[in-house]
DNA sequence: CGCTGGTGTATGGCATGCCACATACCACGG
DNA sequence: CCGTGGTATGTGGCATGCCATACACCAGCG
């Protein structure tokens, strides 16, 4: 145990290129407008942008260019740039693979997690039990928390990367679906369900307890949401 | 009916942009090279492709860089470009990912395939079966295709596009694994199991077949395979 | 002989400007 | 008044060239 002071280090100056700047900075702003709206704009202009951001085209394209292959945009050549607007079926698609997702990530997590990590989820779902009553704002980012730790608790990373990008997408769709507090409180009861199933060890009712309740949303979404 | 001469009319020209083309190129010479081989060149020159694509940097610039976001390269500033070398770790969560698609379009399928297209599914694994004792470079084909189909009947084209962007790095692995004549008849089991349980249309068991089929893979890829 | 400091070169990042093509608008003819 | 053809304008695609920086190489000093 070296007691001598210690030159602090950082390494320097991180700053980003423009383009992972300018890529940033139109994934905030895209996911900030709520696209779903009808009177969003969904047209972009490259050089309305760059001028904008201060930075040129070129950079501006090719971060574009990846927002396309995300998903978030579709650029069409000499037509324009335009904001994508999931269409319902897509969006099921999307919670169907997030339930295959996070239920194996419960599955892995049964045997992969330590007591103490299932410790800290048991106490996510019973702070979002008692603020769901008061104030269902708080319970949406408690819920948010509660899935996102599961999957962490999977230990593989790449789940992770796949559900964050599908989360850009289905986030506008929970956001709109959680405030029905008798929504909120049964899954509340799904979420002890399955940290019990997980504290047991139990692999095959962890899995399935995720999955049917992903897929409860889907059916929620299914009949009641209308976009289009 | 109208009996009249028509005008062939074909969209016209459906001409890729030099992105598209350098991007499509790209990835294929990048699959095509082994890059497991411990002399594969890694390297990749901006300045050298673009010449010996005819085309100039920027389309070049933005292709690679849609393959960085893909993950088959890593492009570093003032580095250079850098074919990536999947790691073992990897590899086996990227199998775990496949195992939870895929038997999640194998519970989907179990309810949305027609029988026509389970009987279709059931002439790919007899054909396996044949040609397998014979010859195990084509069994390859028919496995993959036996995979494919199963994701195509959960007609859910989300599991497709991802479980098709994981099959670029779990393919030389697979290829790998496969001449083992005893993995191949084992295999061809596991897909005649599957099979039943989708004409019973038993979802739960189709599900669970398909997973624990993928993940044999996975623990033999862990337990034999050497990777970095 | 080894290390340090300086310089040249290679490489990716970025800015700029031109081009092809799709669209919108308008003029002209029926 | 309607339809057709021509033209102007806007937009993304692409080529080109400069710039900053990391690395390699070399000279000079201890």
């Amino acid at each position: 145990m070296s007691l001598q002071p210690v030159l602090r280090i950082e390494p320097i100056a991180e700053s980003l290129s423009l383009k992972a700047r300018a890529y940033k900075a139109l994934k905030a702003a895209i996911m900030d407008l709520n696209i779903y709206a009808a009177d969003a704009e969904l047209r972009l202009d490259e050089r309305d942008l760059s001028l904008r951001f201060g930075i040129s085209r070129t950079p501006l394209r090719e971060a574009l260019a990846q927002l396309e292959q995300e998903g978030l945009v579709r650029i069409v050549p000499r037509r324009g740039i335009f904001i994508v607007r999931k269409t319902k079926a897509e969006i099921l698609d999307m919670i169907t693979v997030w339930a295959a997702l996070e239920s194996m990530a419960a599955r892995l997590a049964a045997s992969e997690a330590t007591d103490k990590e299932l410790a800290r989820l048991q106490k996510l779902v019973v702070f979002s039990g008692d603020e769901a009553a008061a104030n269902t704002g708080e319970y949406s980012d408690a819920n948010i928390r509660f899935h996102q730790t599961i999957i962490g608790l999977g230990r593989n990373s790449l789940i992770g990367e796949i559900t964050d990008s599908l989360f850009l997408h289905v986030r506008a769709i929970r956001q709109r679906t959680i405030f029905e507090a008798d929504r909120a409180r049964r899954s509340i009861a799904d979420h002890t369900e399955i940290v019990k199933a997980l504290a047991a060890r139990d692999a095959e009712s962890a899995e399935r307890l995720v999955r049917e309740h992903t897929m409860k949303l889907r059916e929620h979404v299914e009949r009641h949401v209308d976009l289009d």
